[in-house]
DNA sequence: TCGTTAATTGCCTATTTTACCAAATAGCTT
DNA sequence: AAGCTATTTGGTAAAATAGGCAATTAACGA
């Protein structure tokens, strides 16, 4: 593999590194229903509000999710509803993984 | 969150991380066109066999691609074709992450 | 059976990621 | 301006990830 080629693949796995984490997707999620403040999202994840911040930052560095100040509060949205198509196929690998399981044990 | 939250979220950013790295996703790159044996991949790759090996491994833990022995050879082949919608996604996103550095530079 | 080849596994080191605390910043309100 | 609140940033320790070499396993052919 070429130096030009690797760069392509890290590009994209950059993108990828962002939603790899459970409290990202759980971010992702939420925010995928409705905008939030950093507030209520520390609140439900339920950590401190600089990891929370930080899980954000690399949302946002990602092109995942975008950001808008409004007095005190800073809110997020989905920037890339794109995402949650991803998602789908996560989930539909983890049934399929499940029926395979499943199979085994009969 | 809670405890189940949790896993859930833990199970899905398992399966992303495992597309998470460069040379993961050009195994399933490759692998999208057809079929291969890891000695033709480590040729690819450019890297130590173990090396290849591993990050094949963990692809198979993740579903995303299966295996199969014949004689000497070990065949791996994309297994979740659905990957590649993801990684169209994830193209727009850079696509769309590009865009707007343009707008900035103008 | 012995030698050879393809692939995996174990081990070690270097790098990256993560989480929290503390400190800094930004923007109210009085 | 001073105090207060929401968020970000810096520092640090712990944990996870990655890559290569060496050793092991699996399967073929002589």
């Amino acid at each position: 593999m070429n130096k030009q080629s690797f760069a392509k693949y890290e590009a994209r796995s950059d993108i990828i590194k962002a939603l790899a984490h459970p409290t990202r997707l759980f971010l992702v999620d939420q925010l995928a229903k409705k905008e939030h403040c950093v507030c209520e999202l520390t609140e439900m994840v339920g950590a401190d509000t600089s990891t929370v911040s930080k899980h954000l930052s690399i949302l946002k560095s990602a092109g995942i999710v975008s950001d808008d100040k409004r007095g005190l509060m800073v809110f997020y949205r989905l920037k890339a509803p794109c995402t949650l198509n991803f998602l789908n196929c996560i989930e539909k690998l983890l049934q399929a993984r499940a029926k395979e399981q499943m199979a085994f044990a009969v």
